[in-house]
DNA sequence: GAACAGGTAGAAGGAACGTTCTATCTGCTA
DNA sequence: TAGCAGATAGAACGTTCCTTCTACCTGTTC
């Protein structure tokens, strides 16, 4: 079981550095997926618009599932990373940072191309629980309530927790209305809606 | 151009009986598009659960986009026949027609094998806003938002518009919930969201 | 009993799917 | 300069997809 010749590359290189290829696979990946689909892309689009060869794209990504599973997890770790630095620039201020999240999920749904929650719709497209792409939204969206339980703590809210659920409603609710419904109009009903809720009022 | 053979039957045979047939496809497409995605379904899945045949099948439908329009309509259609029901037994009750929305919203987020608003997961899987299918997920919105804000007007509501683009956020994120979070706990939180937005009191 | 709508059975079309293969080239690093 | 990871090119595998075909049967209705 020695595998002295395992020839599939990781993240980086055994030289360290990143691949291209891989690169431009996952940035292919993530706008056909998103723009179009999961099960409406073929592992031939992505190949052709990341101009890389089958055995490249196989050698980096086994089976489409783990370049799904990949485009999952690197949209996780881009959200997971703005929010950390959104906390790091308001310290303390956690009406500020419930403000900043709330603003950036206005600016995204109004962002031209924008099609709803990737994990939502990537949920809609695999209904097997136990499929990686259900773990990965799973996982992506305990960690952000998790995050929103902490912010109503901090703001002092009587139930963090209900309150946490509501903004994930609301959440959800704005980016489905976005994606499906007038994308203009969304922003003062989701405002007014998580003031509502959180009972939270500006100065 | 006389076209004496079009070989196509209705929802009603030419005799007037509805066709058992179709009723059976439809039947199973309900069950096999709600519940596993409409790509990640086949034709031929379709045409063994229905028990009917590929010739059977492709007379009633002429495409699978056929078949998925009418899933769509037909459950729309449902819909719409269930809210008139509510409103025929509740009349002038516009706070009971609202409470019983909720609650069957509710009661559905319960049942086995939900998995979500089915509008909301077809739009998931067709990005072509001119698809068949998207054009079915908007005018099931627009009718139920338009529902939404009438029921708003009669309650009494400053701004029907705005408390119906609320309601169909909550609407949109507690099936969300139900399908990808804890499902026993959505109860709770959508209707103090509910009641937070509406300003809506019980007795 | 002729006509016909609506059904049966199963084979087969071409395209797209995800995947595997052989064979060759390039540019570091040792 | 030898070696090797990583990329290249392109053919090909078997499956599944949606769709079409030929040929025959059944039950009602005029």
């Amino acid at each position: 079981m020695g595998d002295p010749a395992d020839s599939r590359p990781a993240t980086r290189g055994a030289s360290g550095r990143p691949s291209a290829a891989r690169e431009r696979i996952l940035t292919a990946a993530d706008r056909l997926f998103y723009r179009e689909g999961i099960r409406a892309v073929g592992v031939e689009r992505v190949i052709a618009e990341a101009q890389v060869t089958r055995v490249t794209f196989y050698r980096h990504f086994p089976a489409k599932d783990d370049l799904i599973a990949t485009y999952l997890a690197v949209r996780s770790q881009r959200e997971r990373e703005a929010l950390a630095e959104v906390r790091a620039a308001l310290p303390g201020d956690h009406g500020g940072v419930l403000r900043a999240i709330v603003d950036a999920l206005i600016a995204e749904s109004r962002s031209p191309g924008f099609r709803g929650c990737p994990y939502v719709n990537a949920a809609a497209e695999y209904a097997d629980p136990d499929h990686p792409v259900r773990h990965a939204v799973a996982e992506h969206r305990a960690w952000f309530t998790g995050q929103m339980a902490e912010l109503m703590t901090e703001l002092g809210h009587p139930d963090p927790d209900l309150a946490a659920e509501q903004m994930m409603m609301l959440r959800d609710g704005a980016m489905t209305a976005a994606y499906l419904d007038d994308r203009e109009r969304i922003a003062a009903a989701l405002v007014a809606a998580g003031r509502a809720v959180v009972g939270y009022r500006e100065e």
